[in-house]
RNA sequence: GGAGAGGUGGCUGAGUGGCUCAAAGCGCCCGUUUGCUAAAUGGGUAUACCCCAAAAGGGUAUCGAGGGUUCGAAUCCCUUCCUCUCCGCCA
């Protein structure tokens, strides 16, 4: 959520910051709201005052005496409207939180304008598909024995679509490239961590999951747990409602999970394969920083992401995504899209965005200042890297004439050989 | 899952209805004092919000969470979450 003071204080810029968004959002009503609610609690509080005096001496009085008797009648009064008033504000307060939780994060002024993904803005590139893209390069799903080393129907049959198994090799293929993200991160400064695959309300509402893209988790109702999207939501619930001291920042962290998405009503023929699925293996990049080091936070977790795929020999595009495509929390967003040189598209593998302040509000994550002050620090996050379309990649552009696929420099420690054939 | 015991400030821990809008100790910060180290001693030491143009100042809330009883709740009642001990089950 955004800083309450600078909705009241800065106005216009709130505006102009969502307008650049595309977002509608009426701020006068996060106004009014905010309004009836210092209403509310400062009638509130000079009642309780009142009532909290007035209990002082009656402390004093012997019990039962006349006086004692005299007061507890008045006082009954007071009371109840001390609680009547307690409940306005409740009331107040949570539709002031509710007009709050509608405002979108503003876009950074370095955000280019836009309506819509057709306005992002390529950034940079590397590699040239000339030169990295096999002349045998086929879709992955095209590959003769791509059926048995990526199982889809066994995955229908055992789960459902969108599930499958790796076989064999190409299992530990899988296992190979996390190995290696994982590695880079931890040269990279990231501390590791293994996170629980299944939280709970309050994280998921915290890294703001919840309430509005609710139909997008896995729900485990018999104990209201929902499976991850992403490993964001555990990794920076991890300090949720804490106060971090000034010499820990930046926290750097790196987790490998599992993600589960329904991807409710977005199939298609473009989601073909690997390109999407409802349980794919990620590894998350995750900072929590000082408010005046996110930008450059953001240039060198860009730069983390990027060194994994230059590694890989992969090529790929930055888009410095437009205020109209960066999503609600987001002030600034960078997506990584490797290119898949059979499906000849380039596909998204990481994104990388700060939030400034406005997921830490929400979840509750802060600092303390030079002046002993609680702070909230900026969060950041990325992937590095979302692992299906990196293989499909991988797949594609290293396909050989004989049907094998050359196995990247980089991954063969982990892998032990130098090619994949079925 | 069953039985029992608990959840109090950065930490330890007192506190069974008003004398606690949380004692004391530790830690931390600032000062004083004595060659240094250290000790002694005095003071300070949470978070959020509200009032106030700001500062100064004042106020309210928070004793796991949420309800309730009461003029008044850390304290009594209910619900719930979590921790510990024992039992059961179990990769």
């Amino acid at each position: 959520m955004l800083d309450p003071k600078l909705i009241r204080e800065q106005i216009d810029t709130v505006r102009k910051g969502i307008a650049r968004k595309k977002f509608t959002v009426d701020l006068d009503a996060v106004l009014a709201a905010d309004e009836r609610r210092r209403h509310a609690v400062t009638e509130f509080e000079s009642a309780r005052s009142a009532q909290n005096g007035a209990n002082q001496e009656m402390a004093k009085l012997p019990k039962g005496s006349p006086e004692f008797q005299a007061k507890l009648a008045e006082m009954k009064a007071l009371s109840a409207k001390v609680k009547e008033l307690e409940k306005s504000v409740a009331d107040a307060d949570e539709a002031w939180r509710t007009a709050c939780l509608s405002v979108p994060n503003i876009p950074d002024v370095s955000v280019p304008d836009g309506r819509a993904e057709t306005d992002n803005v390529v950034a940079s590139t590397w590699g040239d598909p000339e030169k990295l893209v096999s002349p045998a390069a086929k879709a992955h799903w095209d590959i003769a024995w791509f059926s048995k080393a990526v199982d889809f129907e066994r995955g229908v049959k055992v789960t459902g679509a969108g599930f499958p198994f790796y076989v064999g090799d190409m299992a530990r293929l899988v296992r190979s490239l996390i190995q290696f993200c994982l590695q880079e991160a931890g040269q990279a400064g990231y501390e590791e961590v293994h996170a629980p695959l299944l939280v709970n309300t309050a994280s998921a509402t915290a890294t703001g999951q919840l309430p509005d893209k609710e139909g997008q988790m896995y729900h485990a109702q018999t104990d209201d747990l929902y499976m991850i999207p992403t490993a964001e939501v555990p990794v920076t619930n991890f300090f949720r409602d804490e106060i971090l001291p000034l010499d820990a920042l930046p926290v750097k962290r790196v987790g490998y999970t599992p993600c589960f998405r329904r991807e409710a009503g977005s199939w298609g023929a473009h989601v073909r394969g690997l390109n999407r699925l409802h349980q794919f293996d990620k590894v998350e990049l995750v900072k929590w920083v000082h408010p005046e080091t996110s930008l450059s936070e953001l240039e060198s977790l860009r730069t983390d992401a990027e060194r994994l795929l230059q590694k890989l020999n992969l090529p790929y595009r930055v888009l410095s995504i437009c205020a109209g495509d960066i999503g609600f929390p987001h002030s600034k967003q960078y997506d990584l899209e490797v290119w898949a040189g059979g499906q000849k598209r380039w596909l998204e593998v990481s994104s990388c965005s700060s939030f400034t302040d406005f997921q830490a509000r929400r979840a509750g994550i802060r600092f303390r200042d030079k002046e002993g002050k609680a702070n909230f620090v900026h969060t950041l996050n990325g992937s590095g890297l979302g692992l299906p379309r990196v293989l499909a990649a991988i797949l594609e552009n290293n396909l050989q004439a004989d049907g094998s696929v050359r196995i990247p420099e980089v991954l063969r420690p982990w892998y032990g050989k130098d090619s994949l054939n079925y």
